[in-house]
DNA sequence: GCCAACGTTGGC
DNA sequence: GCCAACGTTGGC
């Protein structure tokens, strides 16, 4: 199994609003990235690990425990030219941008990019390099125990 | 709002 | 294929 650091903008969909999704579960639309988008389409496996990251927010870390959900699929909002995801360039019978859908298992504490930071098992973790902007990064094993220890002892928002 | 870092675009 | 210009991300 493998684990994924999956951001999101709370203000787009915050962890409480994928909680708030039947079944707890949304489409990661949005992703324009092929870096981001390759992990999608071609490495993550329904079950993978999840940590739901807020970014672009006052306080941005780690919100929330969750898994992959399904299998790739085109993500819709590509072909609507109302969203602000709209790809006129891509063509249904070949569309450019695939998508997870992403479970969330429990909310957690923040876990602050400042405390992220502050931790020695975590110096290599690939959202804490300088400069990182890929809202989709893997996770190694030994940082994803780290991280759910760190999490273990913290009472989340909701079960 | 600033700005570093990175990705994409397009002329050549 | 190179690379300058431009756009975006995202923490601060």
């Amino acid at each position: 199994m493998n684990h994924w650091l999956m951001k999101s903008e709370p203000g787009e969909c915050s962890v409480d609003d994928a909680l708030a999704a039947p079944g707890a579960t949304v489409p990661w639309v949005g992703v324009r990235n092929y870096q981001a988008r390759n992990f999608m389409r071609d490495a993550m496996r329904v079950d993978d690990g999840v940590l739901f990251y807020h970014s672009s927010c006052a306080e941005p870390g780690i919100v929330g425990i969750a898994r992959v959900a399904s299998s790739p699929y085109p993500d819709p909002t590509q072909f609507d030219p109302k969203s602000p995801y709209f790809d006129a360039a891509s063509r249904a019978e070949a569309p450019r941008w695939l998508l997870v859908d992403v479970q969330v298992l429990r909310k957690t504490r923040n876990l602050t990019l400042p405390e992220l930071r502050s931790q020695t098992g975590l110096q290599d973790l690939q959202v804490l390099r300088k400069g990182n902007r890929l809202s989709i990064t893997p996770v190694e094993p030994l940082h994803w125990q780290w991280i759910v220890h760190l999490l273990g002892d913290d009472p989340g928002g909701r079960p």
